[in-house]
DNA sequence: CTGTTAGCGCATTCAG
DNA sequence: CTGAATGCGCTAACAG
């Protein structure tokens, strides 16, 4: 069933039938109405392909993520897919799996499918990227990471600014002895950034950094329970928190504490960045630091809209803001002076 | 940047553009590597609408979910996303937040856009899907849900006979008083099978139900305390365990109970289905019944994908069993006679 | 072995 | 106000 049936079976021609579509143009009234009986008799949809094919346009964003399955993603794709819908557009997915060659081969494809705009989740960018990106010709908008190497507008979140502020934290509550556990470099804003706040953290506090109180895992649960042992069964003087990159690691830290006999929070205090409803309402509850997650999806989807439309985005970089969760995980240093 | 324009480089015509891009027929070596050469070059890739038109195949499946911030369902897209890229198929994404009107809408887009097949997430079918999806005359997969009223090929989990083994299991061990927190009937496979489970092996066991003992929520963490604080409050003998119909809830009852003066296990066993890796690791771990969603979500992908190939997918309904997880959460009832 | 041509389904000129 | 014709970019059938 194309257009061209269409237009048979009502006996018009088919520029009538997309001008009733479309209402594109008047048409006189007895003519719509047979043609809006067959419309609706037939079912008849318009195939877009070719819609697509002439208007150089697609309604579609492609959007690149690395792992689908961390909260933090999904909430964003969340705040993504329900501003895009909004707006009309459609989100052609690829879910990379942290691999490079994928990232690569999926922005190959977002070509050309002719997507109107790319959102990346951006993790490690390098060389290739920016080479693939700089030949692509269409808007990207990063997400979750700057975008001045690759010269993109981008939707950021402060992890330094939030690992150092939680550590601070950590510290004005007494504690100076404090683990970390965080993630490869792979990550850049993860593993990067939020290293380097609790290090920041560390010298606006004229406390000497151990490395042997670092340890640098991945982003899946079994890393916190590692990291934790590793950090308890050092010689010396035991850590008396421990602040860890991701939820995911605060809750497998938190809870191997617990198993193996050091409680939480009144013999460690646990603290984390990122806050997905579940921190509220596990035992212990979980001191973190809250990103608005959903809003960053919303803003970058709004960001690559307009730059569709043809407007440069303005900032063209945003950096969300972090807010404080304290909860039950951490506690003033018994005997400290504070 | 068209065929025509490598055409008119290279100086030759489109049609040897075409057959040295989908190496379809011989071309001599010379002009071969000529149009290689410029097909580098200019980095060049074919427009992949103009192809779909042409061929009436896009490659693409429309993938239909309620929600996508649920493990569960971010799990499944993961088998999906990862057997559908192994076999050249990309995802359209359509997230409809629970709403029916969104659903049919996302319906109508897929069809439009030419999907070849889709993998709807089906929460709460009826007349209207009924009828929009026999006009639609594209490949439909369910998952997680029976699809014999849509006489469409499904995977679904045993949700009632998970519930009712888990049920059980408590039985087993020496509860009989055990309270349910559910989820409203919207849902029917979470919402009815897993609530018609918990009175199946009530029944199994001689155990009269109690109206009193069964709250149903929502799928939020807060619903899991609320029905905590009120099976707990119940005036009369409290129960000595709490099966919860999905891991949020169990979370947040257990963590209820914890922050309020009832271990878990030793006073309030809690127990649940599906199983985030989060309930290996948090404290105390949570006994659950677990289902391989990302097999589930593979098996979809497969099942669409031989549809859309011509065979009728068979069994056409795939049902994944589930297995027990045993974890700290529960315990035997303290001087029960098993 | 290579070029010319038709047509996928539609929106949009341009005539009438 | 409506119809005929053009072309979006590509593949495949057909000539040469």
């Amino acid at each position: 069933m194309n257009i061209k049936d269409v237009a048979r079976l009502s006996g018009v021609s088919i520029s009538t039938i997309s001008r009733v579509i479309n209402n594109s143009a008047y048409v006189s009234p007895e003519i719509k109405e047979r043609v809006e009986k067959v419309l609706t008799e037939t079912g008849y949809r318009p195939n877009s392909l070719a819609k697509e094919l002439l208007r150089n346009k697609t309604d579609t964003i492609g959007v690149m993520l690395p792992r689908i399955d961390l909260s933090t993603f999904a909430q964003t794709i969340d705040g993504i897919s329900s501003t895009l819908t909004e707006s009309g557009y459609n989100i052609l997915l690829a879910n990379t799996r942290d691999s490079q060659e994928e990232e690569l081969r999926y922005l190959t494809l977002f070509y050309e499918k002719r997507v109107d705009g790319i959102l990346y989740f951006a993790t490690d960018i390098n060389e290739r990227h920016l080479q693939a990106l700089s030949k692509l010709r269409i808007p990207v908008v990063i997400v979750g990471q700057s975008g001045s190497y690759l010269n993109c507008p981008a939707v950021r979140l402060d992890n330094f600014g939030a690992a150092r502020a939680m550590v601070n934290y950590l510290v004005s509550i007494g504690h100076r002895r404090i683990g970390f556990i965080g993630v490869s470099d792979h990550d850049h804003d993860i593993g990067t950034l939020r290293r380097e706040g609790y290090l920041a953290a560390l010298r606006d506090n004229g406390i000497p950094a151990d490395p042997e109180l670092m340890w640098i895992g991945d982003f899946e649960y079994p890393s916190g329970e590692r990291g934790a042992r590793r950090l308890m069964e050092l010689p010396g003087e035991r850590p008396t928190a421990v602040f860890c990159v991701t939820d995911r690691l605060s809750i497998s830290t938190s809870g191997w504490l617990n198993r193996n006999g050091y409680r939480v929070p009144e013999d460690v205090s646990v603290a984390c960045i990122d806050d997905p409803g579940l921190l509220s309402f596990c035992h212990p509850s979980v001191t973190t630091m809250s990103f608005d997650y959903m809003a960053a999806g919303s803003l970058a989807a709004k960001m690559i809209i307009e730059y569709i439309e043809g407007r440069v985005p303005e900032p063209s970089e945003i950096l969300l803001p972090y807010t404080i969760q304290i909860r039950d995980s951490t506690k003033p240093l018994e005997g400290a002076i504070i």
